[in-house]
DNA sequence: TTGACAAAATTAACAGTGTTAAGTAAATTG
DNA sequence: CAATTTACTTAACACTGTTAATTTTGTCAA
């Protein structure tokens, strides 16, 4: 029944497809740059239609609207923030440590990406609550790996035993606390940044130590 | 020298005075409330225009643009805080108490006033750093309230004695991320806001600690 | 009270924005 | 090649902040 019609049928299927694909993709790499760039106020759906060549409604076709579009630009940031706590994870098999490495991969991720980290936890958090965009599938909930980390430490006995959701928040809020006080307030020198994240980690351990 | 004349001149030019103040308070008044219901996006000076019954274009003659008029909402909450915090200051003289009260007072008008903190300290930070309008005195910075009672308490050596400035930077941080987390993440359960800050002040208090 | 002048407020307009509906051009199919 | 689906654009609507020109209102001296 594989006849030469239906292979080209199919081809060409997928190739629009993919076209179609590649334009989604294309869409949303211009829109991250100028997001970063122009930042959350600054940044409209005529100027990626500018910056793209198409017209303004075309994005239409791809994104069912502006939200859906900066939920796709932050869902990047996810990504990649999951990815790299992961990693940290994955790092080392010392329970502190592990916890220190994490942490630490939580804060440069703030440093390195202020725009996207202001967007997918300052300015649209609610982001989070959202389910990943199809096609992505190796998403990984961030904090999950943080509490992860946490009760496998508890577990083994070299984490003080407490409730790891909450023992996950009160991180979260620590390094949450030093990073966007940082992004968000010119008063404070970004050179305080360093120590007063390593201060905070500091306490931390000590309060998750045995 | 002061004729009859003058005197009804100098009573009607401050009666004109008095009634743009008066506008300009009204205008204030009832961007608040549009402001607090709906949100930093939600927000519209032909809104404001239409809810004082007059045309958008009359704002302009009060306030220089949208921003200054943000701004002076924003102000609104920064001389609510730092009353707040000067009256925690103020309820205690012993100076860990002292501090446990003014992270008290920090925690509460962020839960009390969600959207007036989100403008001010974590939508437009850069707020902080610009001067008060004009018609205010009795603006008191909160930062150095923090940092006042945390150098006093160093001087008379009840608190460890770490640099104030940096110590000061450790309470906000820890402090705003509970507060800044709880108000974006709806992931996490607003009940846990009361026990999660109440750990945090514990760890704080015993890292101040001799 | 009237006429001149200044202050206050308005109307009209411009350049943007997100978004929808209707129309056109292009690619794919039978 | 004709028919039909797909891709895209044009035109329009209802908003937004903001400026310039105009009108209304209030205050003063004659």
């Amino acid at each position: 029944m594989s006849t030469r019609g239906e292979r080209l049928k199919k081809g060409s299927a997928s190739r629009r497809v993919q076209n179609k694909r590649d334009l989604k993709r294309q869409i949303l790499e211009s829109a991250m740059t100028l997001f970063e760039t122009h930042g959350y106020d600054g940044f409209s759906l005529r100027q990626v239609a500018e910056a793209i060549g198409y017209s303004p409604t075309t994005i239409y076709l791809y994104f069912k609207d502006k939200d859906e579009l900066l939920f796709n630009i932050a869902y990047e940031g996810f990504r990649d923030f999951g990815l790299a706590l992961q990693a940290a994870y994955d790092s080392s098999s010392d329970h502190h440590e592990r916890i220190w490495r994490i942490g630490r991969a939580y804060f440069d991720f703030g440093m390195n990406h202020p725009v996207h980290y202001r967007l997918m936890f300052m300015q649209r958090g609610e982001f989070l609550a959202q389910t990943a965009p199809t096609g992505y599938t190796d998403f990984v909930d961030s904090f999950s790996i943080l509490t992860r980390a946490l009760s496998e430490g508890m577990d083994e006995g070299k984490i003080k035993a407490f409730e790891p959701q909450m023992t996950g928040g009160l991180l979260w809020a620590s390094l949450h606390g030093v990073v966007s006080l940082v992004l968000t307030n010119s008063h404070l020198p970004p050179e305080t940044a360093e120590p007063l994240f390593a201060w905070q980690m500091q306490i931390l351990q000590r309060e998750l130590r045995l």
